[in-house]
DNA sequence: TAGAAAATGTGACTCACTAACATTCCGGCG
DNA sequence: CGCCGGAATGTTAGTGAGTCACATTTTCTA
């Protein structure tokens, strides 16, 4: 047993796989749910099981919740935008992602895929949900608080989708360069 | 021949109507496509030719693209985030849309469909890109104008879809409001 | 009023996604 | 060893959006 999980870990591991080499090979949209679960040997009906939509296997994991906590403890007298920008800057710095080959291979995906992007956005909205209510906490009209977080959302996620176009930059340089520029640091 | 255009501008609206009613009865994921055909006494093939798709129906009209114009005649040595934010501003002063009980109840309904956020995203991304494209020109990376875009373009969504579920407000005041907090005006 | 051009119809198809129900696999326990 | 229960997967049959090639009607113009 030196395999990680149990049979159903080792399935969705395959079917991820697969997913990825025919994507490569034919490109996403030209990809169908049947030919993934073909070349693992099982039926659309697994497939749906493991991931709930074709999206899932390139989106896949939400993004963290402990930002808003970060956000959260931001000073209240700081402009909404600067507060929120300054809680994600916080959390970054405390536990930033470490950007490995295979997590470039996804973002280039996501980046490239036209069709993908409201999936991309969508796996966002918790985090920005989560957001605006911290930034609300601390005072700030809720819909203000909305505005913010979408904003900060919108740039963040374009700033992710813009790194693999610049090789030899790091994920941590290109977000919080995307940050520097909400708090109007040119 | 009183009425305004050829045939096919009259079908439009007559499927224009026709879906909306059913979205007002039943909602909008419940209703098919089908269905606003056959009210109009008409195949689902018209439909497609009409709206290309059954978001269409709703998201509609492209947003402005004059509103690159603007933010590109705003001075050079701001931060680019409030340069695309003045440019708005200014665009938005000097032809502001007129927000009449029509455009509310799209409004409406696209804040209260979560289904439709994509389609309403897309639509906003002819503008993005244009007032990305303005920053550039004038001398910003282009990854930053992208960024500084679509936390201009998110705030701006957000403020747009936030704004029916405050009557009284008018529009202007929520989309300005949203400027201001993009430029720390608290 | 004929004839081109615009508008619409027909039928058949692909693909994502869902649901109810049947079946097989696998580890633990007597 | 052999049985048993739950997890994993299969089967079948749908719905609904969107596309395509081709036929037909309607509308406008010369």
């Amino acid at each position: 047993m030196t395999t990680t999980g149990g049979k159903a870990a080792r399935t969705r591991a395959r079917l991820t796989d697969a997913a990825f080499e025919l994507f490569a090979e034919q490109g996403y949209d030209a990809t169908t749910v049947a030919q993934i679960a073909e070349r693992v040997g099982v039926t659309e009906m697994t497939f749906y099981r493991h991931f709930g939509s074709k999206d899932a296997v390139v989106v896949g994991d939400p993004y963290d919740p402990l930002i808003a906590a970060a956000v959260a403890a931001q000073p209240t007298d700081l402009p909404p935008l600067v507060r929120a920008a300054r809680g994600v800057r916080s959390a970054w710095e405390g536990q930033p992602l470490d950007d490995d080959e295979a997590l470039r291979a996804r973002v280039s995906l996501g980046a490239a895929t036209p069709s993908l992007r409201p999936a991309i956005r969508a796996g966002t909205a918790a985090t920005e949900a989560a957001i605006a209510e911290a930034l609300a906490a601390g005072g700030t009209d809720p819909l203000d608080a909305a505005v913010c977080a979408a904003a900060l959302l919108g740039a963040l996620t374009t700033a992710l989708l813009g790194w693999p176009a610049r090789p030899g930059t790091t994920l941590g340089a290109t977000i919080l360069r995307a940050l520097d520029l909400l708090e109007h640091r040119p």
